[in-house]
DNA sequence: ATTCTCTATCGTAATATTGCAATAAAGATA
DNA sequence: TATCTTTATTGCAATATTACGATAGAGAAT
């Protein structure tokens, strides 16, 4: 036990919630928040805005990269940093169904 | 350590991630999914949709709760779950931000 | 070649999450 | 009242996450 039944749920369903799950961090929401703010791929700076250490914010961007949320190339001695579309768009797609069925629903609360 | 240093962040920030984090398990999607798809708020047979234990459902439906993604009222002697709208448009908002950012974007990498 | 700068990884401690058996709580029904 | 049904809570074990110091790796600058 502690470990979550992925093996229990669809596809659909773990790939979801690891895009949740990635985002379910302060420090990881900031870290989209700056990739948005600056408008660009981001190479270098990027522990400095963060009130974490070196390591820690390292971690953060690699949770980020592995659950398909940002993107980052080898660019000279520092990493470009840039916001993964795919998966927002994936995760996006799942509000845009929960938000239009909330259109139509038949509330009963 | 081990602890999460919210004090560090912002408040939207630390709400966007405790909705976010909500989210970040597959029995939470497929329990939304499921409150979607029936169209109506559900009293009484989401323990059955689900491959997981009654206590162990109850502890989810409760994290959806406290997150402010769904509703829930006593109806006799079951409780009736609803979607919450209030938490679906906070979230919403900020990938709608995102978007329409990716769509200005300059991308380097 | 040496040093500087930036990022990743390792190791470890603290804390949080997941899951369920057992049990409690509370209204419904007989 | 006694029992049934449904949901919540408690307690615990297994696992995962968070954070950071220390260190490694790799290209840039001197």
């Amino acid at each position: 036990m502690g470990a979550t039944k992925t093996e229990h749920f669809t596809d659909n369903q773990n790939e979801l919630s690891v895009l949740a799950k990635a985002l379910g961090h302060p420090a990881r929401i900031a870290i989209i928040e700056y990739l948005i703010k600056v408008n660009t791929c981001i190479c270098g700076d990027i522990v400095n805005e963060l009130p974490l250490s070196q390591p820690t914010v390292s971690q953060h961007l690699k949770e980020l990269k592995s659950a398909g949320l940002i993107k980052g190339n080898i660019e000279g001695n520092s990493i470009c940093y840039c916001i993964n579309e795919a998966g927002f768009e994936k995760i996006k797609h799942f509000f845009q169904q929960v938000t239009s069925h909330l259109a139509q629903k038949n509330n009963c609360c």
